[in-house]
RNA sequence: UGGGGCGUGGCGAAGUGGUCUAACGCACCGGAUUCUGAUUCCGGCACUCCUAGGUUCGAAUCCUAGCGCCCCAGCCA
């Protein structure tokens, strides 16, 4: 039930083409590529995926779809410090997820290492590269500042012998990390600071995940991303805005190799109203133990949104609504919530749970009768078939459904008033039963009446319907409630806010733990997705077990109610 | 005069000189239907496209000048 799609992703003809496409349209009529577009998905495998990526992945595979060529995953494992292989594995659990397959193109920067290295030596031989061994300080310093033109190093003109000579003991593990790098030999007053003699390659005396100790050098990623695109054959190499000013050095780097030249396009990376997108950020939620997890369910990474009850086809349609535009901008999180509404809406089965269960008796059914209702399962899937639901004397419905001493909008249980009980019949409340000493509302004494059962004709309306499990037949559960991790809108603002965790949500989680649950949800198997009549979309959380089921909140049902309150009760 | 980008409604985003008193989606505001206050349906929501000039019979689209916002000074990606 509810098992994501096999199904390839599908081209929606109805989507406006952006801005990419133009141009790759331009270059296919130009004859500027030669075969098939060819695009890539590079990662860097030092944390999870997020919708933010997702965004990027949507964008490559689907260009890739649309023109019938390829999608590369390429790993852009240049920095072994930061890189583990868990990061990969999650990383190819997501893509996989979210619905893309990448073919036997699996592929890692760490692969052309050396082919790099060749590269490089290439360079040094043209008197384009040469090893420095001023200190990271004094990079900076000699770099200039944004207005000023940097200084030239003392070791810039160097003899391509004795670059060649110490570029090759760098290899050998002959110095030490920080003393010495191979950099790029182009203009040191360029207004473009990457083009100020780039650091190719540094040394780290660090274990790599996939080359492990071979190397004691390793590509910037500057240094190899472009290489790597053109290894790959990559015809158009799509990034985030960020990297616009490294276009040229990578331009550079291509011509001087007098190899395959890929075009790069940029675009503007998505931010997400009330949550962060930056992995840094992420990261620093995961290890203050802030969440608990990179997939807890309040992450707005692929793993959170999975274990939230996110369907693929829901992100995918969120990627392709948000569009692609150079102009930087933050998508309301309502419109992620609103795509999971729509795919769950056809697709979910309804079932009623009761989160925070009022005992009711109906006084005039007969004690130990059982009745079996007929439930819908989903109207809006008649395929979807019906269930039988038992109707006894006890019953449990939702204490916020029933009010003492109701405002005249609210048209659910009240005393003296009628409501339906969805698939059963019409009661009315009598009585309330109270705590002698707290005042609180224990139960209420109710009547039904046994004309009205469902699906037979009647002809009274009622206002109101309301959701309820069968007090003897309840299955317990544990329910988790999420809301936005954040209060703001946009806590990564930095000028906003200068430590974001001060605008974590403290109540981003609920759990409810005396949950009732109607005994069809009795079977269900971690990652299956429900909608709770009156309540919203829930979905088995991993952790779940037959003999403690949790259930967690994707997203609530639109609530006209909650509004109404809102608005007249401020 | 450091370099590179971007500015269309609350949020995204189409639009590439005439059909623009500007598509579409989200949000929001009505109203109809409803045994989910859900869904669905119907209607509303920019005389205006950062501003000011200019070119043109005609400009969101072309030109000029301003203004605003974002990115870059990692041996991160």
């Amino acid at each position: 039930m509810n098992k994501a799609s096999n199904k390839t992703p599908e081209i929606d003809e109805s989507r406006t083409s952006n801005f990419i496409e133009h141009l790759i349209d331009a270059d296919r009529e130009a004859g500027k590529i030669a075969g098939p577009v060819h695009t890539r998905f590079p990662p860097e495998p030092n944390g999870f995926l997020h919708i933010g990526h997702a965004k990027s992945i949507c964008l490559n595979f689907g260009l890739a779809r649309k023109y019938g060529g390829l999608c590369n995953l390429r790993f852009d494992d240049t920095n072994p410090v930061k890189e583990e292989v868990r990061y990969v594995e999650s990383i190819k659990e997501d893509v996989k997820w979210l619905g893309f397959d990448w073919g036997d193109r699996e592929f890692y920067a760490s692969d052309y290492f050396e082919t790099l290295y060749e590269y490089a030596v290439q360079l040094i031989r043209k008197g384009k590269a040469y090893v420095d061994d001023l200190s990271p300080d004094q990079i900076r310093e000699y770099r200039g500042t944004l207005s000023e033109p940097g200084r030239e190093s003392p070791c810039r003109n160097r003899s391509i012998e004795e670059n060649l000579d110490l570029f090759a003991r760098m290899r050998a593990g002959e110095f030490k990390e920080g003393d010495r790098v191979l950099r790029a030999r182009i203009d040191m007053s360029s207004g473009n600071l990457n083009l100020r003699d780039p650091v190719m390659y540094r040394i780290f005396k660090a274990h790599h995940h996939r080359t492990e100790d071979r190397w004691c050098i390793y590509p910037m990623y500057d240094w190899a991303h472009g290489q790597s695109d053109a290894i790959e054959g990559i015809t158009h190499s799509i990034c985030t805005l960020e990297f616009e000013d490294h276009r040229p050095l990578y331009d550079w780097f291509l011509d001087q190799l007098g190899i395959h030249h890929p075009r790069q396009i940029e675009f503007a990376r998505l931010n997400l109203s009330y949550t962060v997108l930056s992995k840094r950020k992420l990261l620093q939620l995961v290890q203050e133990n802030r969440v608990d997890g990179w997939d807890d369910p309040r992450m707005p990474t692929i793993s959170g949104l999975r274990r939230r009850g996110y369907t693929p086809e829901s992100i995918r349609d969120f990627c392709d609504r948000i569009g692609v535009a150079k102009a930087n901008s933050t998508v309301d999180i309502a419109l992620l919530e609103h795509c999971l509404r729509e795919d769950l809406n056809r697709s979910a089965p309804r079932v009623m749970a009761v989160l925070d269960p009022l005992r009711i008796v109906i006084e005039n059914y007969p004690e130990g009768q059982v009745e079996e209702m007929e439930g819908e399962n989903n109207p809006e899937d008649p395929a979807a078939g019906s269930r039988k639901i038992s109707f006894t004397r006890e019953l449990y419905i939702e204490r916020e459904d029933f009010m003492e001493d109701p405002p005249k909008k609210f048209f659910r249980l009240a005393p003296g008033r009628e409501v339906r009980l969805k698939h059963a019949y019409i009661i009315k409340c009598e009585t309330v039963v109270k705590d002698e000493s707290t005042g609180e509302v224990v139960e209420l004494r109710c009547t039904y009446d046994p004309a009205t059962r469902s699906g037979e004709a009647d002809g009274r309306k009622v206002k109101g319907t309301l959701h309820w499990v069968s007090a003897e037949h309840a299955v317990n559960a544990e329910v988790r409630l999420y809301d936005h991790l954040f209060t703001t809108a946009n806590p990564g603002d930095e000028k906003e806010n200068p430590d974001f965790t001060m605008a974590l949500n403290a109540e981003s989680l609920k759990i409810l733990t005396n949950c009732k649950l109607e005994p069809s949800l009795k079977g269900t198997r971690p990652g299956d997705r429900f909608q709770f009549l009156r309540m919203g979309y829930f979905s088995v959380d991993l952790e779940s077990a037959p003999e403690r089921p949790i259930f967690n909140r994707a997203v609530t049902l639109r609530d006209t109610w909650a509004r109404i309150v809102k608005k007249e009760g401020a």
